[in-house]
This record gives C-alpha cells, structure tokens and sequence, in this order.
DNA sequence: ATTAGTTCTAGTCATTTTGACTATAACTAA
DNA sequence: TTAGTTATAGTCAAAATGACTAGAACTAAT
C-alpha cells in the first residue's frame, strides 16, 4: 500500500503529493536612514533567480533539511544569505495559505532575527542580496509583504512589553540609544527623561562605569544589558 | 531527475525522505471542578491506537490534507475528535525538533483552541477521547506534555493582556463568572470589586438588562462580549 | 576666556491607575 | 424577621505615568 510522491509533480499528481516545507527568515536591523541619519529599520532580501516571481524580491529561505532543527534551518539561511549570526532568533509563524505559491503547495515556517548594527554593517550585499527600509518595501514575491507585515507588528508588540530592544544595539550603549530604538520601531517621539526613568526601573540593565566621549555634549554613560532573550518553547530549557 | 520518496520508507529512505507534516491542536474547556465545583481548565485527549506510544494520551491531530488550509485542518481535527466547533482558535507554535517522533521526523503545527462550556459539556467522549483537567496531566505521548505546558503559559499570557476569556463562556455572562475563568486560568484569587472596575474600563463588553436569577443572592447583571477574536495574520482579513 | 548650543540627568507636580478595603443593595433560606 | 450570601459602588493611599523644569557636562564658535 505504498503511495508514491515525486517532487516536480504534475497536476495530477500534486493533488496527493504532501505540501512542501521551506523556512523563511524576516531580518531587521538598524541602520542609520539617509536622510535624517536618524537610526531605522532594514532588512536584507534575496533576488529570486528562477520562477515562480523570478526577478522580484523575497525573504531568505529555503528548504528543510532532514537533520536539522527548524530554528537551526533558519539559523543557517540567515548565515548562508547575509552572513550574519542573529542576536536574537524567534519563529514568527507557520503561512500555510493553499494558493502562496502558484504551482505548488508550499507551508512556510517563518522565524525572525534580529542583528546588531555592528554585525548588520558588514552583512554581505550583493547583485541579489539587498537591504531595504522595512517601511518602504516595494511588491515582494509570494505572500512576502504580508509576512513582513507581521514580523514588524510583532516587534512592536514585544517591544512595547518585553525587552527585546537591546538585541538591535551592541554589547555597550546609551539610554539615549535605547530610546532612539524604540522611536524607529514604534515610529513616534518619546520623552527623553520619562523614558530613562522607565527603563531605568527594570533590572534588566546595568551600569557600566565607562561612558560614550565623542559627542559634542555631556558624554552619556553607557549600559550593559543582563537580561536573558528568554523565549518561546524550543529555547526555554536553555537559560 | 526525479527523486521518489514513499511513505513507509526504510532507514536508507528516511534520510532522503523530507518532513511529514502534521496538524494537532490543545482544545481547552472550563468544567467544574469534582472537588470545589468551581471552573477548572479541561483539554480533551485521544488514546494512540497504534504505535509509537500506542494506548497512552496524545493531542487530537493528523496529517495536513491538501485542499485544506492550517487553520481548516485543525478545525476540522477538532470537529472530528470532538465534534466541537472552536470559539476562538488561533496557530500556537510549528514544533520540529529532530527527535520528536521516533521511527520518523514529522514537523507539528499546533493550534489551540477554546471552546464554550455549553458546548464542552456535550462534547463527545468515548473509550479513545477523554477530558483531562489541565494541571493534572499524566505522561502523553511525543512532546505533548511540553506542547500543553506552552499552550497554557500562552493563554495566560493573552488572559493578562488581550480579551480572550470570553471565548470561555457562552453569550451572556456575570462579571463573576469572567473573574471566575481568570481566577482559573491565573491560579489565583482577584478582589472583586477591583475586579470589575477593571473589566467595565474596556469598551469591549456590554451591559444588557437581563440578570441571572437563581442564585440565593442578589441577582447579577448579565454582559455581553462585544469586541473581535482580532488575531494573527490569517484572521487578519476577517474582521 | 567666554558664551552659545547640545544632550544628559535628576527632579517636581498633577493626573491616572492600582490595590486594599468599607459599606450598602438585593436576593434566598431559616 | 433575621442571617447568609454575593453584587455593586465607593473611599483612600500607594504606585505609575505624562508634561515639564533646571542644572550638569561636554563641544564649538566668538
């Protein structure tokens, strides 16, 4: 009684063959904007070289492979398309539409990173690896908007509850930082000292004894975070 | 070119052989208490017929059918296992651990599911499908036990913030009962009066003028749930 | 050397929210 | 009629929040 499945299936086929698995990545970053200089968000998209939606733009991602866990497929996508090791690593959601992909049934496990800037500075680009503003995203392949749409919603909300922020800043960073952090990511002003006071008040965070020189004003001290990311199921027995 | 996998496959085969996909879903009901008689957190679970970890416990599930959408397929398992249909269902995590399963690795989306205590108490049950109280969970099958540990810190963690204890109840209710499904699912006592304060701030609940009777005490005001499920992103569209 | 410009940082004050608690209302059962 | 029960409104202090003020500490310009 064994059913047989052949992976470039024709119609009649796929209507038995197993949907495919393919994991997908949503990477944000800090950049500094052109214009304002003004830190924002960005995230690196692959050229697609073949069809379906051959030519446009689209989330790093690929297969599953057998001997590999689903956050370490991500792990490693992040790695092969950009070179980058992720900070912070979560999975955002399974897509699982019937009509995502045109020919085939394709159900997409979708994880995030976020990178620090320092990390995301030397992030490989190339003819078909690109960083673009996430607010300004032009039409994506596949469902690709939508799922964007929805990594950035969910970094606002966890922004606005846990402390997540600090995995888009460096080891060492001012309050000032973290405020600018979370003005990109929430997209409006906050108050300078009501936001110290704040974030001053959860223990997450550390003084150090050095401070930033450079600026052409009081030199702010610089903080250390010491929380831990602390997370959904698959990280939770690893403190 | 074509590679053929089959579903029984042997050592060699598995190695070639992608993921199977799977859909299971932790359904929770509140039911009273035998002992307090008060409202306790109650999941449904199906006897394994077959090995592995035949005769013990597992979540309602089965494979993804390919004309059916995530979210149809777990509505569906639920229907089937339990003949109920979902007030509130929602995707709670896509566990892929390699060694999840033993003799074959199979990726599961999970969803979680509540459901109305009206319709739970006439959910079916027989020898393979059986409630268990939440917190008082023998050994289960797979990782289950950790899939239901997830599923519950995740409805508490929604009960503190978003308005999901209403899915909990049917179309009317007292602002008692509402602390009651709190107090059930936090595990621990709230103050009344601080209670409904609370409650009666958010826009998303309705007095009606009806009351319960029947009581041997003054008789409460009846509300209603006006606001949305308001989800993820495939309930997006569906407002 | 002085001054202006900048951000850093601590603090004030009124408002809102929260937690603990009191008191009355409205029913049932004895 | 009274005791027992929960419903409901309200009080009060403590804590958190939002708007704002002011001095501290640096750089750059005069």
């Amino acid at each position: 009684m064994n059913t047989v499945y052949a992976t470039s299936a024709n119609v009649a086929e796929r209507r038995l063959a197993p949907p495919s698995l393919a994991i997908s990545t949503v990477i944000f970053a800090l950049r500094p904007s052109e214009t304002s200089g003004r830190p924002t968000l960005w995230l690196p998209l692959v050229r697609r070289i073949r069809e379906p939606f051959k030519d446009m733009w689209a989330l790093p991602g690929g297969p599953l492979q057998h001997d590999e866990s689903l956050q370490d497929a991500a792990s490693r996508n992040l790695r092969e398309t950009t070179g980058l090791a992720p900070q912070y690593l979560e999975q955002l959601y399974a897509f699982g539409g019937l009509h995502r992909s045109p020919a085939q049934r394709v159900v997409s496990i979708v994880y995030w990173a976020l990178v620090q800037p320092t990390e995301a500075a030397l992030a490989d680009e190339s003819e078909n690896v690109r960083w673009f503003r996430a607010d300004r995203l032009a039409e994506l392949a596949f469902d690709h908007n939508a799922i964007v749409d929805y990594a950035l919603w969910r970094l606002r909300n966890k922004m606005a509850y846990g402390s997540i922020a600090y995995h888009l800043l460096g080891e060492f960073f001012t309050l000032a930082q973290v405020r600018e952090v979370y003005e990109a990511v929430l997209d409006r002003q906050l108050d300078p000292a009501n936001f110290r006071r704040q974030i001053k008040g959860t223990p997450e965070i550390e003084e150090t004894g050095e401070y930033l020189q450079g600026g052409k004003h009081r030199p702010p001290r610089l903080y250390r975070f010491t929380g831990t990311p602390g997370l959904g199921p698959d990280n939770r027995s690893t403190p």
